[in-house]
DNA sequence: ATGACTCATTACATGAGA
């Protein structure tokens, strides 16, 4: 079986993309994040004419995610328990949508951005992720879960874990994505017992998100922030990882690309 | 060329992205 996630940065305006992406890569699960539209906004039938099955989460122009399978999808969650809102008067936003396809639970995750160290926004990722952990050491923990289970945690996390993971560290003094909280926040997935499957098969400094601004990507001047947690059953069944570099080429890309999994039977 | 942001919207300016 083969996984992929991707923030594609609007749906509507990369259909194409996505469908051809499907069909060049033989994937057979992709999860979307910032998808930009609510769900009746979503165009489904074109996935559904190629053969797909489709859940979204959408309420307005921001955020959304979304989970396209063909080899089932069941079990659709909409919010994980816990799962913090943002504002004065707390808003669940559409950034964790799971399901289950072909027996692995896939959880499509647009980690919020954090904006600035001193905004709510960066107090509400942390929360959300602390949150987010606790549900996930819970679902593999016996007696309140299955240590068994195949559980996929990939998305956009918006968190550069290593230095090498952005083109310059120095760049990012006193910004987001990189501090010390944050890189806390994502390995504590480790410590509940998952795996990060992507990093072993995919060599350093290969990034995954280039800003559309400022020549980022002919540069090669970008961000690794888009990660693939898996639970023991499910990493043990991982086979091979890549990022699909080329989906940043050509007319209207994404800022992001894809990251693929292969899943032994 | 991989080339100087892009998306969606109670839209022609603004918020969000990272």
């Amino acid at each position: 079986m083969r996984l992929a996630t991707w923030n594609i940065n609007s749906i509507r305006a990369r259909t194409d993309r996505a469908l051809a992406f499907l069909e060049r890569t033989g994937t057979d699960v992709l999860a979307l994040q910032e998808t930009k539209c609510k769900d009746e906004q979503f165009p489904r039938e074109a996935f559904e004419a190629a053969g797909y099955e489709v859940a979204t989460l959408g309420f307005s122009q921001w955020n959304g995610v979304a989970i396209i399978s063909r080899v089932g999808l069941e079990d659709v969650q909409t919010t994980f328990a816990g799962q913090p809102g943002f504002g004065v008067e707390p808003v669940t936003e559409a950034r964790a949508l799971g399901a289950t396809c072909g027996g692995v639970t896939v959880w499509s995750l647009y980690i919020p951005n954090g904006r600035e160290i001193d905004d709510p926004h960066y107090a509400y990722k942390l929360e959300w992720l602390k949150h987010l952990r606790a549900q996930a050491e819970s679902w593999i923990t016996p007696g309140t879960g299955d240590p068994d289970a195949q559980i996929a945690l990939v998305g956009d996390w918006n968190i550069a874990p290593l230095d090498e993971d952005v083109w310059d560290i120095e760049a990012f003094a006193g910004r987001t994505h990189v501090t010390p909280a944050e890189r806390e926040a994502f390995t504590a997935f480790a410590d509940a017992g998952y795996t990060e499957v992507s990093r072993e098969h995919i060599p350093d400094r290969a990034f995954t998100y280039w800003d559309y601004q400022q020549l980022r990507f002919p540069r090669n001047e970008g961000m690794r922030i888009d990660f693939t947690y898996a639970s023991p059953a499910l990493a043990a069944r991982v086979t091979g990882a890549t990022i699909e570099r080329n989906e940043r080429k050509g007319k209207a890309p994404s800022d992001h690309v894809p990251v693929v999994l292969d899943l032994a039977d």
